[in-house]
DNA sequence: AAAGCTGACCAAAGCGCTTTGGCTACGGGC
DNA sequence: GCCCGTAGCCAAAGCGCTTTGGTCAGCTTT
């Protein structure tokens, strides 16, 4: 059924039926009644090519996904493109996934654009500079970033989460605990996030005279596998630190695997505090221990920044926003206080 | 640049550029090199909605993904994405995700199928009589199942893996090593492929006169937190198992924290073995104790399924075309020797 | 030499929608 | 009584491609 059998069935023409259903103001009520009811009855449903052909619109949103040998599409990835589908479940639009290999991402980008395949793309996990956004914004394709980018010299759309602060948070309570070795196990270090996430950690020990030491870093991309490694590397270590900051819960299962191989126990031996992106499948209060988190479903942010492309295909939202989300830290049983100072242990020992 | 554009340029008609560009045969040789040479000079892309609406044609894949509450997208189907992407980057098609309720499906199906929005789908996770196949067929659109469907008075294109024939394969090496109770941590019971997995370990254990008794059996979608519980279960027990099977690393994961939790080591105490649906940020070899696996990339997977999606679209393929794919057993250090069977020990005990 | 192919090209008709630029009928203002 | 504004409808022109159904010259057949 198609706009022109339609028509006919209603003996209207094709104009009037096309504005009656979109909503025109030239149609008259009891017109527009008949035109919705029939088309409803009909099961008629627009064809999206031809609208697309005819608009230029897509009624798509896209997402540049690169792939290949050497990219991981991780678990944070899929929880955030759930996010994004609720959202245009809800609002019937679908998602085009372009992929690309990484060396072709500006071409990919280039190619999604002059097709009008899709109204908006949005663009995750930024690094400094990130040349994506400078090219979107050269091709006027709208888009919003997830995360923020430093080091660009004009503002743009983004939501991001207060990674520092959350980061900051975290550290005091170590502090307040005790806890003079902290170790913090970052996300892929060219990302904004992990950047931020450091800057956090920093301050709050900088408030106390502290500093990170180079030995208590690692930054890799955040799996269990990396996470297993940096642990044990860490803790492995008569100076080994009392307490760990964690970017993801998959490092943080890495991290209990290797105190497991240590026979080192939580909170005792180790503090642990974990960023929780909320993983359904991964509840940070059903460990053994539950862990205590700085927390901040990354499903939630999916789906809003589905809704503010949907907003800004429509022009209602336009220009540079920012929006970041305040991060909480929840408290459990994975942080006590620090265990003995092993110097003064050791002084101790000597006395 | 669009066609008229190209065709003015070059003082031609539409239709023979069209014909240039899409190798039909009455067009001369020197022409059409003219032709495709100013293509690429212009960078003329042709517009995918003008195509497909004179064609009905999409050039994209599509997958009908449920979303929601209540479901996960998880691990392995994004690494199985990451393989259709990577087939479809390199053959220059996007895919199509339409975000759906589970409560929904047929009608989103029925949305796609009616849209022309894709020329063919893929389904995942097929149970016992899917719905989903049957639709499909009913709707005409071109579709693979990843995974099979029993129960089933039609024959359907499809590709899977062995999995019976792993499982049984892993059993029959447990067997053989004196192991008696042995348990499967296996995947959503609903879906096809734990009914084969534990098909392969009752046979195996069959073959011996043994069978697998309930209280070792554990079927839940396969997360790490889900492995985790079951082992915790299953191990803290007087009569527990020596060897355990896992439908998925994410499973062995929650499994060895458990361990870890319960002071047991492998494989002294338990013997272990997992399916490895080679995840590239997680790699057997690379534990403390390096596992055995049935091995079986789900990404070539993924990159087959796209491939042969394409040969349908293209009438290459056609018909209910079965692809079983065999599976590697690869044995590492976690599988041992049973321990001492405990019944044994108490009688010599008593002896 | 007429008829019939064939290779190489083209004009124009769709595909199904939106949108421009009318047209008609009615009512109000002067 | 005339003009004009307006509400409500329509025909037709795109959007950019593919494909049908030609044309026409240059050959081979008989």
């Amino acid at each position: 059924m198609n706009l022109k059998q339609l028509s006919q069935k209603l003996s209207l023409s094709q104009t009037t039926v096309s504005r009656a259903l979109n909503g025109y103001p030239e149609v008259a009520e009891e017109t527009r009644r008949r035109v919705v009811e029939a088309a409803k009855r009909y099961g008629y449903r627009p064809n999206p090519s031809a609208r697309r052909l005819a608009t230029g619109k897509a009624g798509m949103i896209g997402y540049v996904m690169p792939t290949g040998e050497s990219v991981d599409i991780d678990t944070h990835f899929v929880e955030f493109l759930s996010g994004v589908g609720d959202y245009a479940r809800a609002h019937d639009f679908d998602l085009v996934l372009s992929p690309t290999s990484p060396d072709d991402e500006e071409m990919t980008y280039r190619r999604v654009a002059a097709n009008h395949q899709v109204d908006a793309v949005y663009v995750s996990s930024p690094k400094s500079g990130d040349a994506r956004i400078r090219l979107l914004e050269e091709l006027g394709l709208p888009y919003i970033v997830h995360g923020r980018a430093d080091d660009l010299d004009f503002a743009f759309p983004f939501l991001d989460i207060d990674n520092e602060g959350a980061f900051h948070d975290a550290t005091r309570l170590l502090l307040q605990l005790g806890h003079q070795r902290i170790a913090l196990l970052n996300g892929d270090p060219g990302k904004t996030f992990a950047v931020h996430r450091e800057r956090g950690v920093r301050r709050a020990l900088g408030d106390q005279g502290l500093h990170l030491q180079d030995r208590f870093r690692s930054s890799t991309t955040m799996t269990e596998e990396n996470g297993y490694r940096a642990a044990k590397r860490l803790l492995d270590d008569n100076e080994r630190p009392t307490a760990l900051i964690c970017s993801s819960l998959m490092q943080t299962l890495g991290v209990l695997r290797a105190l497991g191989d240590l026979g080192l126990s939580v909170p005792d031996d180790v503090s642990l505090i974990s960023h929780d992106d909320v993983f359904p499948f991964l509840r940070p209060e059903g460990f053994a221990t539950p862990l205590t988190t700085t927390c901040s479903p990354i499903r939630a942010a999916g789906a809003r920044i589905a809704e503010r492309l949907a907003a800004r295909i429509a022009e209602r939202e336009t220009g540079p926003v920012a929006e970041v989300w305040p991060v909480d830290l929840i408290v459990r049983g994975s942080v006590g206080r620090a265990p003995e100072n092993k110097r003064k242990a050791r002084l101790v020992g000597q006395g």
